[in-house]
DNA sequence: GATGAATGAGTATTCATTCAT
DNA sequence: TATGAATGAATACTCATTCAT
């Protein structure tokens, strides 16, 4: 390994773990409450450090969003990859890897959410949201994926695969927001395994001929 | 008409000016990045006369949620009340609500989000906080009668009406925030319409037993 | 004098009122060191009210050039506004008015270099830039215009009375850029008045035929 | 050559180069807004390494002022030491030095004037505070030895040399700042040749008795 | 010596909120 | 009531300077 890319992979560890600070601090406050000192001094920096890694706040926290793109995208990719399972055993594999997700971080729709305006957008440097766009459009094509054999089979209705995965990412979406509005207006939380459990055996009933 | 009454309706016709100022402004622009005075400009009021009616902005905000909650509400309770209709009618009511709701105020469920921060809470006064719980709670029991029927009846697969009632809650919460994103990341749009369409009919298909 | 005309008056007021705080710090510690706070402190108002009347530093700063250069201006508009002076009395009206510039803001110089920076320049509105321009352009009009009848009738060098006019302002400039230096290096000061006589004394030796 | 006055070269080779680089910066964007990393970046140096010659920002500044005042007075000097020339000659070799200096770094008075601030010279060190007086008083007093001769045997106006020499200074002064400040205001360049000398020509004109 | 990553004090700027009119 | 100018605390961000390697 030479000391280029020893440097590059130091850089890359520091980049990490600001960003899992970062998540930390944005879950408990929310965007706007959560300052860059918090953040800093959660990942044991000063604040100026953040800045020699991340161009400004957006930036920092659509870095969050990318973060779990690519895991998200990691998990469905290993999934099609695995030639030995069952229509069945796959899409239990995609339950989990959702589930694993939320686990990973449950922030990860609001991130999604927050990039939306264009303010923000506006702060992003060309290259990151680039990469968000094309991994989030990847992960969407190895979800369609799993759909594919059984749709050409004519085992699931006649939908296009990649409506589907439409279908189970808003389903995931909508559970995880559900169950965090949940959380304050009924004080209730943590059944969101349940009802994702139930969200998918409804789907999975629904999409069968 | 006294002339008492005749102010507080003056004084509600304000609110609701100021906040559908406030909806397409938080629309645009995101909870942080949309300052006080845009939303004053876009109401016509000056910043000082949002204060004489809310709080705060977070108590504006807040406001959003409870004025779509108690539209949504309003109209599952008349979807409830109508004794004529079949089963499968309730349920294209309720998708037709669902919907409805959403041209209403696309922003409802990041309302309801933004809401979670314990900091945000912290602001808000308790009477509102308690209308939104419970305005949210009798929305959701209006939608889990729907099911009911059909439950009782074993036509529908046995899960307590509630837990489907919270299925299509997420599943709504989730098209509408999955399309939302798609929007920056894909630049499509307005497939909302079609993808809940297709959300719903796999539902109402996994639910019948 | 109509409710909006006032309002108008007042806010002139208040922009006056900022900018000779702004002299007085600026001349005092420099550009850089001179800190928004310090000038609010010092025009009795507080940081954010500096940012209702100025874009941001730069513009505050390069309204304080347009402000003397307006001063200049009119004072060399009086003098060739009256018609009864001989030669020589506008040559020393000419003198007069520069020295009482000099008294009226020494840092005019500085000023109107600090607005060289591409950088300073990016800042200011179109507005302010072209009005500084405008201004500075008519002032120097305004000096030729005094050397006119001179070079016409043939009392003066054969040069283009501008180009007097260029030395004119230039041997200002340098008269106090230079004594401001030497008031560092020597820790000699107010000379001055000397010196400018005695320039300009040479220069009306100089441009007699 | 010895080991140590080697290294004594080398370093002051490495202080010309940062001077060199810092003088463009510096040009370029003015003082506050050039950074010490611009600097570096230009200088193919590390930021760290501007500190292992300089002891801060506004003592490398301060040494561009030193370098120029040492070139303007070596070339006093030899104009002074030359015993064959006329009192034209010299007259002429003053202007050729004053528009060499210009050419050599056109910021000299841009230099000097930023000195004044007292805030800067708290962070000179004395040694260079007091080489750039004395180099600047010696200068001086060069320049004025030019009119000695002139003013004593009755040729020149009635005026101490010294005074003259300031008159000199101011006018370049002037000219140099004049005309850059016209490069923003009027768009024109470049007249300084033209200007200077047509100012050197009616100060000459001016100081014949 | 040279580096350049890290620092953290310093500052311009913003914006929710207030209050005299 | 309504205003909107003024506030000033809060905070993102900068950059001169340091120091471990």
């Amino acid at each position: 390994m030479g000391i280029q890319e020893r440097k590059e992979r130091e850089r890359e560890r520091r980049k990490q773990q600001i960003i899992v600070a970062a998540k930390r601090v944005f879950s408990d406050k929310g965007f706007s409450k959560a300052t860059m000192e918090d953040i800093a001094k959660e990942a044991e920096f000063s604040p100026g450090t953040l800045y020699l890694y991340f161009k400004n706040k957006d930036e920092l926290y659509a870095s969050l969003s990318l973060r779990i793109l690519h895991y998200l995208y990691i998990r469905l990719e290993n999934l099609n990859s695995d030639e030995h399972m069952s229509r069945g055993q796959r899409m239990d594999g995609l339950k989990d890897a959702m589930y694993d997700v939320y686990k990973f971080d449950p922030m990860i729709l609001i991130n999604l959410f927050h990039l939306q305006s264009s303010e923000t957008l506006k702060n992003l440097t060309p290259e990151l949201l680039s990469e968000i766009k094309k991994l989030s459009r990847s992960s969407l094509a190895e979800m369609a994926k799993v759909f594919e054999d059984g749709v050409n089979s004519g085992i699931y209705i006649n939908k296009r695969p990649i409506a589907l995965a439409d279908i189970v990412w808003s389903l995931f979406s909508g559970v995880v927001l559900w169950e965090t509005s949940k959380s304050i207006i009924n004080a209730e939380k943590d059944y969101l395994k349940d009802t994702l459990e139930t969200a998918f055996e409804i789907f999975n009933r629904g999409i069968l001929k």
